[in-house]
DNA sequence: TATTTATTTCCATAATTGTAGAAGTTCTTT
DNA sequence: AAAGAACTTCTACAATTATGGAAATAAATA
């Protein structure tokens, strides 16, 4: 019984069916054309094609013309501007840290909390960065509240609400208010800096990296010792943008 | 009667649900996550997942995120590339905006929303165009009604009363009726102006691309400050019909 | 004109699959 | 350590749906 007389072939497999022909033969086919190409019964290509057609997964071209539809395209443009981003941000980190030799790092948002998801350490002894994988809450950090910049501030108010808690050295602002107000100032001015608030004597200096419709996928930081912080300070928030920027721009000039 | 209790939703609403969710967030989430967000069952969305991860249109990322798979670009570009009108358009905007000096753009339509698909950036600073893959009720740009020119009177009014929304600037028109009248007297005239409704100061100088019936597939569009379109404007629209009318007839030629 | 092929729609039914429910893991929080 | 939340897998069954078959135009071909 192990080979059964499969009778039946489930809707997503025939959608895909459909799709991998018209991507096949690059042009539209008509609905008669894909159940005989197929091989699958007219009945039940129609019924799907209509489907698919009301839900723009398929649209018609001409008279009977099928032909892909414009939710591939949304779905295709997301996926890729995703990859993009984070290779490119990759790149960009491992080029900043060697650049000023000290630790960069990636982070991103899941739900409350905020994720380390690379990083690139500096060659020296310093070492109080987090590692790959670290998550911790959304008022912990300058990454944290960046990642929130671009949302409405009800949304803001209502995931801080939520998820704002404490720090394990007190340091850290837990009043949602006060932390959805600075969200949307960092936010704006690109920059977002915090001193000893997840750990002592660390700083970092974070620059958000948006997507095309402005939304905040991740951010660059870099994390390093109060006392180097300070003393460079307006060459690390430049370099830090710049590179957020880099990444960005690098995304805006593909076709 | 006419309000069913519908207690099952077939696989293809329910995988279109996990597709749009992880678009409109525009980042991984895990299985349980999606079920949540889905009102889904459990174990339906896990089994769901499992074979659309099996098929490449979901891909996993890290521990037990979930994401769009390859599978959906490969469709995406496709759809892109089978739509010739825009390599032709793509050359043709890069051609107007080095001539004027100005950004250009190629817009097409997905249902009731208007999609930016091209862009050629004006050297200068200037820079109030939506990037690619931005989308935006058809109601609030004079692409957007130029893509609906050519269907029926009760097409287009049963579109925008479907789809008409209130722009954040609060100026787009928005009456079915109206928006159904002007998109008509624009298509005709192979012209829309729009100075100042989707943002301010910002004017939009389009024209109609359409296929060999008539219908209009795309729209090319300058994208400039309101005082410099009103400055040429005579030159401007004609450069950009003309612009419309070259990837017409370049597409004329074709098989 | 006659004949075939292409195209579309409909129905009844067997076959599949989405769902409820529960139980088992792993990770957090108390 | 205990409780809870998040996460994953399993089974059995009812609800849905893919299918075969047929009918009916329209278009192409002989």
């Amino acid at each position: 019984m192990t080979e059964k007389t499969r009778t039946r072939v489930g809707a997503i497999d025939r959608s895909l069916q459909i799709l991998d022909l018209l991507t096949e033969r690059h042009q539209p086919m008509t609905a008669y054309d894909l159940a005989r190409s197929t091989g699958a019964p007219v009945s039940t290509i129609y019924k799907l094609v209509e489907e698919l057609l009301e839900r723009s997964m398929l649209s018609r071209v001409g008279e009977n013309g099928i032909w892909l539809g414009p939710r591939l395209m949304r779905y295709g443009l997301t996926y890729r501007a995703r990859m993009d981003v984070f290779a490119e941000a990759r790149r960009e980190m491992n080029r900043l840290s060697e650049n000023l030799g000290e630790t960069v790092q990636i982070c991103a948002r899941d739900e409350g909390m905020m994720t380390v998801i690379g990083m690139a350490r500096a060659s020296g002894h310093f070492n109080v960065a987090s590692d790959v994988g670290t998550r911790v809450p959304l008022n912990w950090t300058a990454s944290g509240r960046l990642l929130l910049g671009h949302l409405d501030d009800e949304t803001r108010l209502r995931i801080f609400t939520e998820s704002a808690r404490p720090s394990e050295t007190g340091q850290a602002e837990t009043d949602p208010a006060r932390l959805s107000r600075l969200a949307r100032e960092e936010f704006e001015a690109r920059l977002a800096v915090q001193m000893s608030a997840s750990e002592f004597a660390v700083a970092c200096i974070a620059a958000p990296i948006c997507d095309e419709s402005g939304a905040c996928l991740a951010t660059i930081s870099i994390v390093l010792p109060e006392t180097r912080a300070r003393a460079a300070y307006d060459e690390l928030t430049r370099e830090v943008q710049n590179s957020a920027r880099t990444i960005e721009t690098a995304l805006g000039r593909r076709g």
